[in-house]
DNA sequence: ATAAGTGCAAAGAATTTGCAGTTAC
DNA sequence: GTAACTGCAAATTCTTTGCACTTAT
């Protein structure tokens, strides 16, 4: 497993030291990319690179990525927070969440542009947006 | 202060017991209908009415309440569970957080209708949504 | 060499729970 | 009268922090 070189690259513009765990920690997500994991499921994953891994050094690390926007960080109505590996593709925090199987699937983009554009002419400057909808998956929905 | 005919309704129906408490939280989400608060922000405006209310009472109660969907409970990306009386106008939950004041809008339902049909198509199921606009309020952004 | 990062354990914050006493119906 | 509710304090869960030790550059 190889760290992809769009990610080298940022995490070198931002100084950052790529230790053992940081690059355990990168690998898992990126071998998981598409999936919203929490610091818990991280730990996990990492410890099978780096047993004595703590998760401290999981959250520093989940917070630091998140912060250079290597990583998104999110919330969900369960409370906690989950990351997900960052294709820069700006905004693509359209979430769709399975109330049986709790899977977390993803929504195209470009949907909420006109929605945007009506409130930016009301005067709101707009950062980020989140959209969740809470459903049933289509094989779940079929059950 | 009293409180709302609808809700009293609501309530009888679940066979609520109407206990001080309750009513002392009820009213305090009825002032601040539009508001979404924690349960320690509700805890202080409700012992106003009742000083020994317990935090533990709070929680419970809110719990309860949304359960009967008489308030809506959600979660920003501070990390805390936030209450608002429930408008029954079924799926309200579109906001605007100012990043600047903090401040939160609600934001015309309806706007997601054509997005909603898309998926309903592919075959999900759709239960509840949630759009979490985050902007500069039009006062915040002329700053 | 040294500034940054780590692991552990302890502290914090938000929420939940157990239980003996209280209250609405 | 009694089942449901309350307050308190303790327990849980998730996340953060302090500190002595370690490591990448």
């Amino acid at each position: 497993m190889m760290l992809e070189q769009g990610i080298k690259e940022r995490l070198e513009k931002a100084e950052y030291k790529l230790t053992q765990q940081r690059k355990a920690v990168l690998e898992v997500m990126q071998n998981k990319r598409g999936e919203h994991l929490t610091a818990e499921e991280v730990l996990y994953e990492a410890r099978q690179k780096v047993p004595h891994l703590g998760i401290a050094t999981v959250y520093r690390t989940l917070e630091r990525l998140a912060a250079i926007e290597v990583l998104y960080k999110t919330i969900f109505d369960e409370g906690k927070y989950r990351y997900e590996l960052s294709d820069q593709a700006e905004h693509q925090h359209l979430h769709i969440l399975c109330i049986a199987c709790s899977r977390i699937f993803e929504v195209e983009e470009g949907l909420l542009d006109s929605l945007e554009k009506h409130l930016e002419k009301d005067g709101f400057e707009i950062v980020n947006h989140q959209l969740k909808i809470y459903a049933y998956c289509p094989e779940c929905s079929r059950k």
